[in-house]
Order: structure tokens, then sequence, then C-alpha cells
RNA sequence: GGCGGCAUAGCCAAGUGGUAAGGCAGAGGUCUGCAAAACCUUUAUCUCCAGUUCAAAUCUGGAUGCCGCCUCCA
């Protein structure tokens, strides 16, 4: 399997430090507000990645974790008149309900920065014992970047050239602008810890430098986050941690790429992000996850109302066919035939592309564009008499279901009852176009009769009737059947 | 200003040297009382310019446009 390791810029492949095992660890939330698109993109990612490993046999110790102490949920706590601990358990419960229903599973381990506060301040004492960080009069922490001979080799960028644009705020006692705080003096009003500073916090990026080392072993096989977590966040974990312990502290990092609207990132800062709650009101989970997944995980993938309507007619498509493929294998009347060889071995051939594309640094979108070449080719013998009922062809079709359970478990889609699908997808496009169920029953009804005394005129003007209402009347041998356009 | 990324059909999107996956939308056809669904056929020379090569969307240089990081951010 190739990856793209952003410490080197090119695709690599990838070879864990002790064969079969993989330890991955991937920046959290901070818990103080409901995620974003964006914050579902990257777990999402990394779900699938982890989710691929394990379907390639790797023993996988994932850990992701929780920043619960820090400035913008203390700020939120005050807002609120509440503790910064209620703000944060909050938070954690709402990612996890949110990442539920998307189908995202839970790391083997979540570990919470307050929870693990003892280990960051050995760390930082470590580091000042090794002279690459400070204490201050005031009881902050900073690290020694002019120490780290390697700073900036993550993000690609030099010392010099970084100094040019950073500053020191006022009341900062840095030596170096370019110095990053490890512990934070606590302002009054503030959570705090006990430390030989004084009273304080840990900082940020702290946190995952210690939380990483304490449950997983270094160097970790793989480190991801998102592309904006590279500098400074990553590249100040690497020189906290490398520094610590003197070894390398990541083989692989993975970054994602950002979630956009109209072609600019989804940010906070911004003010023009989405939650998941608010997309979840008006489309399916699986919608949002199908969609996240079919850009390949580095590119920037523009989120759109469109775009999730096309998610959504990819996605019924898939369950139309695993329906499809269900409702033959229910049937028994079988000719003497055999299908043609080639169907089978073109049928594992493309089943083949869908994981080689996933081989390649994880290409969702080249793996999913696969997936529909089974279907069609599935779709095709179905629809070719002579050759669905062939006596082997619920071989093949089982074949299908078969791999269709491994894309569930890989991509984490497709694995709902198809029935149930397409009925809840009605039901969501329902509720979105704000269709009055009541009254299409009624032309039902009215068009049922007029098709029973053969008045197809009728018939004809009740479904023009139900298009124009943005209903799709089908007329199968089980009777009318009809969709939401 | 420094560093980096991207630019493929009406839309979305794969493809990193050998002559353009897939989905949506569109057109024609099969099926159907007529439709729908499904199936079949069909729709691009890859932002522009110059170069390397027998051969480039894919490599090099330049131009234009868009985006990101450099401050909290998935």
């Amino acid at each position: 399997m190739q990856v793209y390791n952003s410490i080197v810029r090119r695709k690599e492949e990838f070879v864990p430090k002790h064969p079969g095992k993989v330890d991955m660890y991937v920046c959290g939330i901070t818990t103080y507000d409901y995620c974003h698109v964006g914050h579902a993109r990257s777990a999402i990612v990394f779900d699938v990645l982890s989710r691929y490993l394990r379907y390639k046999g790797y023993a996988v110790r994932f850990a992701r974790n929780f920043t619960d102490v820090d400035d913008k949920i203390i700020n939120r706590a005050n807002k609120e008149g509440v503790s910064s601990r209620e703000i944060a358990e909050k938070y954690i419960a709402a990612f996890h309900e949110d990442m539920d229903r998307l189908n995202v599973r839970r790391a083997d381990i979540e570990p919470k920065a307050t929870e693990n506060i003892p280990e960051m301040i050995a760390m930082c004492e470590t580091l000042i014992e090794k002279g690459t960080a400070y204490a201050t009069p005031s009881g902050d922490v900073y690290f020694r970047v002019r120490n780290f001979p390697e700073y900036g080799k993550l993000s690609g960028r030099s010392l010099d050239e970084m100094q040019a644009g950073a500053r020191i705020a006022p009341g900062e006692e840095k030596e170096d602008p370019m110095d990053f705080a490890l512990w934070k003096a606590a302002k009054p009003g503030e959570p705090f810890w006990e430390s030989p500073w004084g009273k304080g916090r840990p900082g940020w990026h702290i946190e995952c430098s210690v939380m990483s080392a304490k449950y997983l072993e270094l160097p970790l096989d793989i480190h991801g986050g998102g592309q904006d977590l590279i500098f400074p966040h990553h590249e100040n974990e690497v020189a906290q941690t490398e520094a610590a312990c003197s070894c390398q502290f990541v083989r692989y990092w993975l970054h994602n790429g950002f979630v956009q609207i109209d072609s600019e990132k989804m940010s906070k800062s911004l003010g023009n992000f989405k939650t998941i709650r608010d997309i979840l009101e008006t489309y399916q989970p699986e919608t949002l996850r199908y969609f996240l997944i079919s850009r390949q995980y580095r590119s920037p993938i523009d989120f759109s109302f469109q775009s999730m309507e096309d998610a959504e007619k990819n996605l019924k498509r898939i369950y139309q066919c695993i329906g499809a493929v269900e409702e033959e294998l229910a049937k028994t009347k079988r000719s003497g035939n055999k299908l043609p060889a080639e169907i089978r071995s073109e049928f594992r051939e493309i089943a083949a592309q869908v994981m080689a594309g996933m081989d390649d640094d994880l290409n969702t979108a080249a793996a999913l564009g696969h997936v529909f070449g089974a279907v069609r080719l599935i779709f095709r013998v179905l629809e070719d008499k002579s050759l669905r009922l062939c006596a082997d062809t619920p071989e093949l079709l089982e074949e299908f279901l078969k791999t269709r359970a491994d894309w569930v478990e890989v991509f984490g889609v497709f694995g709902l009852e198809p029935a149930a699908y397409l009925a809840e997808l009605r039901l969501t496009q329902v509720k979105r176009k704000g269709l009055d169920v009541a009254e299409i029953e009624a032309l039902l009804a009215q068009r049922k009769q007029a098709r029973e005394s053969k008045d197809f005129a009728a018939s004809d003007s009740l479904r023009e009737q139900l298009n124009g209402l943005g209903v799709e009347v089908r007329d199968t041998a089980a009777g009318q059947e009809w969709d939401v356009l």
C-alpha cells in the first residue's frame, strides 16, 4: 500500500514498524462546539484508513484524543456560566452522537488531555532538563525552538522564513518569537493544575505529544489530522517529542484536505461552516459519509446541496442493485445453461480494482468508481434473461453480496437493508421538499382506479399531476410504486 | 511578502509518459398501453504558451486563474 507522507512530500510504500501491527494517532477535536462537516471529513478519512488497514489484516491500535482544556472552552464556559468540564463533556457526548450516526467507529483509545496532566508536566521537566525548554518568572514554560535544529522539517519552512512574521505578544516572556508554550500559567478564574511552575495548564501541542507516546509506541506508524494542523501543531509535536525522546516521532504523516464552501475553506474563523447536525436535518447520514469519501482525501472537497443530491443518487443506484440481486436470489427458476466464464472473471477483476484503488493512497474516489463498474456488470446480467436464468447465476450474485460485505467493512457505507434504505431515503426527500404524502396517496388511489378501468388518459393525466408535485410513479407487476424525483 | 497545492466534458470526479475510469445531467434506442426503473449506444484531447521525448493530461520552464499555510482551526 502506498501512502502520501507529508514529511517527505511524496507517496511511499507503507511499511509499519512491526510487521502486521499499526499504531495510529489522529488529532481529535477541541470540545467547545458541535462538529462541522470538516471535522466529519477528518474523522471519516481516518476511520476508513483504520478500517482498510484492518481489512488488510493489520492489528491496529488507533488513538484519537479530545482536547478538553483550552482557551476556547474556557471562554465558552464563562459565557454560559458553567464549568469548562461541563462544556467539554457536553461536546464530547455530541461528538460521539454525530460520529455514531456517520458510522465512524470509536477509536480504541480516546484519551482526554485533562486526564494526562502529570505526564505533560513530566515532559515539560524533561525538556527543561535537556535545555530545549525554559520556565519564565510568571510561570509559563516555552519550547526553545533554536535548540531544535530540525524545526520546520514537517511543514517545510526554515526558521528564518518564519521569523519574519513572528511577533512577541505584549506580556509574553519568550526568548525568541518562534518559541511556543508548553505550559501556561493560569489566569484568575481559569481551570488549573499544580505544577513546579505554579498553577497552570498545558499548551495545546504538548497534549498530543504526551498522549500519543503514552498510549502508543514511538515512533508512531501513522499520525493523521487536517492539513491546517501541519503548522504549527504537528511541527511543534515533532519538536517536543523528538527533543524529549531523542528518537523519531512519526513514520508516516497523513493529512486530509479541507471541506470547502464555494471553494473557500470551511472554518470557524470564516463563519461559513455547517455542522453535521445541520446537514443531517435534511440528508441521511450515509449520504454525507458517501459524499465525503467520494473524493481522494487529500484534495479539497466543495460542500454543496447539489453534491449531496448527487451522492444521494449514487447511493440509490447501489442500493437498487443490491435489492435487485437479493430479489433474484429469492427466485428458483433456472435454466440448464452456465454463465460465460468471462463474466465471473470480469467481476473479480473489478472487485480487485476497487481495493487496488484503496492501496493507492486510499483513493476512495477511484475505488467507488470501480464499485459502479461492478454494479453495472450485475445489472447487465440481471437484465439479460439468458444470463439471469443461468444455473450458476446465483453463485455470481452471492459473490457480489460477499464483495459488498467487504465494501461495507472498508467504506462504512452500503450496509443497510436496501428496502429500508430506500424507504428512509424517500421519507428524507419528502421531508426536505415539503411534500404532502396524504395528497400523493390520494392521487395514487385515483390513478389506481383509473387504471383498473383502463382509463389510460386519466391515468396519464394523474401521473402528470404527480410529476408536477415532484413525484415519480412506476407501474410494476406489484402495482404502483413511487419515488421523489 | 515567504512557502505549498490545484486547474480534466454542462456539473461532480479518477487518471503522473503510450494515445482520456465512474456518477449526475443530455441525446438516440430496447422494454412499456404510454411512462418510470434497468439495459445498450452516444457526448472531452485534458487553462494557455514554449520545451524534453518515438510518444505528455501526465516531465521541464513560463503565463493566467483559484485555493491553502505562515495567528485559533479537521
